[in-house]
DNA sequence: CTAGCATGTCATTGT
DNA sequence: TAACAATGACATGCT
């Protein structure tokens, strides 16, 4: 099926490249949607069911990497591939190196070369770069689901060198044009192919063509686009090949003069979060792409050979006027901001960029701080920094609180700033690791944003618990977690109950439950093939006891019962039957060979279930030695010790599966507590940004007796416990906060 | 052949 | 105290 669908998926679109090499315009979405279901579900993979699907099979074929037979976990095995894919999606340049691709291969049967090849190059420099700059940083691309790519990536380091000038074919001298424009601006040509050239190892024996696209990168090149058009490389998930429409259109939008170095970096790195979700890939790309019309028809500047060595702060501080407010670390190289960004920074997602449309230059605002690995240095970038620091140790210093006024309420607000800073730094080390911190600022900067419970915590997500209800279904079906333990526990016990209290049929139908309890198939089975087991062994001696059975069969497959059971044993010939004898012999337990050795009269499924009393009776009944009372006794003892462990097993595994569950709840309101404190820390931010200004208001209205305002450095407005506010000498004030300072300390010890 | 797992069994303890 | 449930520890068989 793979080799089916892989076969399928790269004839196809090498036959759309070469189509579009000649000047045909390919809608693969069009012949996809409208003539072959199947195919396209195969390529395109519309749902994130046939997007994980796709992934595995990538997976399996790229690493060998497969999925354990047992298909128990096949739910959590795919919510976690795909939360883990979710996560990480965050700080990986996927799908804008699909999109740059899919523009090339439409794009260049048109002629038009210059205008939007740059943006091109671009934003595939810019999504590579970043993928190597964040493979090292970030620790949780060690996992499997990164492994691919990197290995990816590794392949796009090892990949030949460009081979510019070995044209052979005519028509695709214009393509290769385009590509060496990418060169001269800093894009490598195996950024191009290097999808390509990992499957190529893969599917070359069946294309046959690897002669051809060997002799030409371009065309290997611009095959390697189209592929990366509709299938991606890494997920295996499948774009709609209507993207190039939407793509041109945009490139199109883009004015033909080169845009501005930081442009499309910054320009796709908020686009980081939701392209990669399959949740709604489509229409995220098309948000994506509604966003970079509005750049792209927002900025028209100058070009950008400095996306990937761009002097540091430079796009930021000569192409876009910065809101005072913005953090901006100048200081931070934009592939730092990007990356770092992405996993480790609070507020690189911050609320510009869901203005971004409103206001397309200040898109870059979010990377600034990328370099922060802490509040602290964010907060520090912002004008809040005189609040929350004294100025004297903050030297860069805000523009509205100069270093000449000191803050009379640095002692209070940089100690619970502080305190709040280094709270979040370690919640940020206890846990709260630093993409869902980033996702977390994201979210409570962005109404629209996606909830953190519902999409970053792994362990939180809905569709996790919803798959994962399929392991723990048992005790989700036994109300409460401490409840359901007894109470699963208790259906089976009761039904044990009920059979040693009234025997006779009751009795049967305690095994048909315990039956159907321990492996869940119906009950009449056991049944009528305990019966017909019975028979040709000691029931033959003990005729009245046929209709009683015991229970130990409760593990056999139902087929083999029943199998078993058909065939009537007056009709089936002597040797059936021994077969029969000996298929019961291996099924029959240990007790019951030893109670059909020692002649035990009855069965053990009535020496096991059977009340006490009804017991006693029964053994009185018959004349039995000492052995074979002894064995009854055994045998009851551990028949009833088995229904006890498996009761005990299942018990401990509704406690373990119920733990998960509240280790997952308990995740979820950590979570959200952290949400909170987070908003709760904004708010105060902005409060005390507040005070501070107004402060600075009050205070350089003050005049002397002679109408000199007031030194800052020699006098600070005190704050009363009634409310007034008192102007007091700076060494005072000073004196007073350290004070302050000290007593909650104290406190503390 | 070994590890891991499921299940059975025993010993012990608590009810 | 008898009966039994619960459970840890170990044995056994299977994959």
């Amino acid at each position: 099926m793979l080799s089916l669908k892989k076969y399928l998926t790269e004839g196809l679109l090498q036959f759309t490249i070469l189509l579009s090499l000649i000047g045909v315009r390919v809608d693969v979405d069009t012949y996809l949607t409208s003539q072959l279901p199947p195919l396209r579900e195969i390529i395109l993979g519309p749902s994130s069911a046939y997007t994980q699907t796709q992934f595995h099979n990538l997976r399996n074929t790229l690493d060998g990497y497969g999925i354990h037979p047992k298909s128990i976990d096949l739910d959590n095995y795919f919510t976690a591939r795909r939360l883990l894919s979710q996560v990480r999606a965050l700080d990986r340049f996927q799908v804008p190196t699909t999109e740059v691709n899919a523009w090339l291969v439409h794009r260049d049967p048109e002629g038009s070369v210059s205008g939007s090849q740059p943006s091109s190059g671009l934003a595939l420099e810019s999504s590579s770069g970043l993928q190597d700059v964040t493979g090292p940083d970030n620790g949780v691309r060690e996992s499997e689901t990164e492994q691919g790519f990197s290995e990816d990536l590794e392949d796009l380091g090892a990949v030949a060198p460009p081979v510019s000038g070995d044209l052979t074919k005519e028509d695709i001298d214009l393509i290769d044009i385009l590509w060496r424009q990418d060169i001269d601006l800093g894009a490598g040509r195996e950024i191009f192919d290097y999808s390509h050239r990992q499957k190529e190892q893969d599917v070359d024996k069946e294309l046959q063509d690897g002669a051809e696209q060997e002799d030409t990168w371009p065309g290997e090149g611009a095959e390697a686009l189209a592929r990366n058009l509709l299938v991606d490389g890494e997920t295996g998930e499948s774009f709609p090949a209507q993207f190039p429409a939407d793509i041109s259109s945009i490139t199109e939008a883009v004015p033909s003069e080169s845009e501005p170095p930081g442009l499309q970096n910054n320009l796709l790195s908020p686009l980081l979060t939701g392209t990669e979700s399959p949740f709604d890939l489509e229409q995220q790309w098309q948000d994506l792409m509604s966003i970079m019309e509005m750049q792209a028809m927002e900025v028209n500047t100058s070009t950008s050979e400095i996306l990937y060595n761009a002097p540091p702060g430079d796009p930021l501080s000569t192409n876009y006027s910065l809101a005072p407010n913005t953090p901006i670390n100048q200081n931070v190289s934009l592939h730092q901001a990007s990356l770092g960004g992405c996993s480790q920074d609070f507020s690189l997602f911050s609320p510009e960029v869901e203005s971004l449309p409103v206001a397309g230059s200040s898109t870059l605002l979010p990377l600034a701080p990328s370099n922060s690995t802490s509040l602290n240095s964010t907060f520090g970038s912002t004008n809040l920094a005189g609040l929350f620091f004294p100025p004297q140790l903050n030297g860069t210093a805000n523009d509205t609180a100069g270093p000449e006024l000191p803050d009379p309420l640095g002692g209070l607000l940089d100690e619970a700033m502080l305190d709040e800073i280094s709270l979040m730094d370690l919640a940020i080390e206890e846990g709260f690791n630093p993409v869902q911190a980033s996702q977390l600022e994201e979210e409570f900067d962005s109404d629209s944003g996606l909830s953190l419970d519902s999409s970053h915590s792994p362990s939180s997500l809905s569709s996790p618990e919803g798959s994962s209800s399929s392991s723990s279904s048992s005790s989700s079906s036994s109300s409460s977690s401490s409840s359901s333990s007894s109470a699963s526990s208790s259906a089976s016990s009761s039904f044990s109950e009920e059979g040693a209290v009234g025997y006779s049929s009751d009795s049967e139908t305690l095994d048909l439950e315990e039956a159907e309890g321990a492996v869940g198939y119906q009950p009449e089975y056991s049944k009528f093939c305990r019966m017909s087991y019975q028979d040709p062994s000691q029931l033959s001696c003990l005729p009245y006891l046929e209709h009683v059975g015991h229970n130990h069969t409760y593990n056999m497959a139902p087929s083999a019962l029943d199998s078993a059971d058909l065939p009537p044993p007056s009709t089936v010939k002597k040797g059936s039957k021994e077969k029969q004898a000996d298929f019961l012999d291996k099924q029959m337990s240990r007790d019951e060979h030893r109670a059909r050795a020692m002649k035990i009269p009855f069965t053990n499924d009535k020496i096991i279930n059977l009340p006490v009393e009804e017991f006693n009776e029964l053994l009185s009944k018959y004349q039995l030695s000492e052995a074979q009372l002894s064995l009854i006794r055994d045998i009851r003892r551990r028949g009833k010790n088995k229904m006890a462990a498996q009761n005990c097993r299942k018990r401990k595994l509704d406690t373990i599966l119920n733990l998960e569950r509240d280790v997952e709840d308990l995740q979820r309101d950590k979570a959200r507590l952290l949400q909170e404190k987070v908003e709760f820390l904004r708010s105060l931010r902005q409060m005390k940004q507040k005070v501070q200004s107004l402060y600075q208001e009050v205070f350089g209205r003050l005049r002397d007796e002679n109408g000199r305002p007031y030194s800052p450095s020699q006098y600070a407005l005190q704050y009363a416990g009634d409310g007034s506010v008192l102007l007091i000498p700076r060494t005072l004030a000073d004196q007073q906060a350290r004070r302050q300072e000290r007593k909650p300390k104290d406190r503390r010890k």
